[in-house]
DNA sequence: TATTGTTATACTCTATAACTATA
DNA sequence: TATAGTTATAGAGTATAACAATA
């Protein structure tokens, strides 16, 4: 659902309607490529997550994407069902469930920072200097 | 709800990781801001939005502002209720429910857009060109 | 017939509380 | 006692479908 009546000014140059319209435009690109991989983005998140140096278990990737471990649970069994990552029971800690991705995670993650990659760049075609941008994105996130 | 662990780079330099965080980091900022003045960052985009020109009916609004008219209904329910907006009929069509700002609305607008350039002006503080970094993100957003 | 506002309803996303198994 | 994972449940937020008034 893209607006095509346009806002005014006063409302277009508020950084919370710009965020939450620059996500909606990154969805619109991205979600379609994503769509033939049989994941979402928020699932491609997670595989890039747990894909990505030491294993992780479930809260602390939780904790690292800043969502409750009950939500973890949910967006795990997902990925499980879907046979792209293992529940392992961490070797010193019989309470962790370290979170690692199976032959078939590990493609379509690939195959999905592929597509992201594209789908990024198409969203930022539009400014001269686009990793000018994005590392301004971090530097506010962070708040440095 | 602010992740304490900090996510690998594979994932924080993801533009979507990126503006999920920077809005909730700008809510972080704001809310309290709008608090005393009894209202959501929501409700104050919405007196922006009808304060600003011309008298928009609801379903202008909505398509203006990208959502569904069916929600707007209940925005401008909360609206009325606290006395900051009144709906009147349109002149030339009765179906239609212009969305003026009362005196009181009026007012909480002004300070409400007052705290939201301090709130802005402090998310944007890492930034050594914040109006480049507005407009850039705008630029993205118009896909321009 | 089509459109605007409205209501009722359902769906998605996410968090809180309570349970279990381990520590 | 405290922690990790899990389940059940509830609360936002938003959309779809159906209806009344008006065009």
């Amino acid at each position: 659902m893209s607006s095509d009546l346009e806002a005014p000014p006063a409302v277009t140059r508020r950084l919370g309607y710009l965020l939450k319209h620059a996500q909606l435009r990154l969805a619109e690109l991205a979600e379609p490529r994503y769509a033939p991989l049989g994941i979402t983005g928020r699932q491609l998140a997670l595989l890039t997550l747990f894909g990505d140096g030491p294993a992780l278990s479930q809260q602390d990737g939780a904790a690292r994407l800043g969502i409750d471990r009950t939500t973890m649970v949910a967006l795990v069994d997902e990925l499980e069902a879907g046979g792209l990552v293992r529940r392992e029971v961490a070797p010193g800690d019989r309470r962790k469930r370290l979170v690692a991705l199976t032959a078939e995670g590990e493609r379509v993650r690939a195959a999905g920072e592929e597509v992201t990659r594209q789908a990024e760049a198409q969203l930022l075609e539009p400014l001269a200097d686009a990793e000018q941008f994005r590392d301004a994105l971090g530097r506010v996130v962070r708040g440095e």
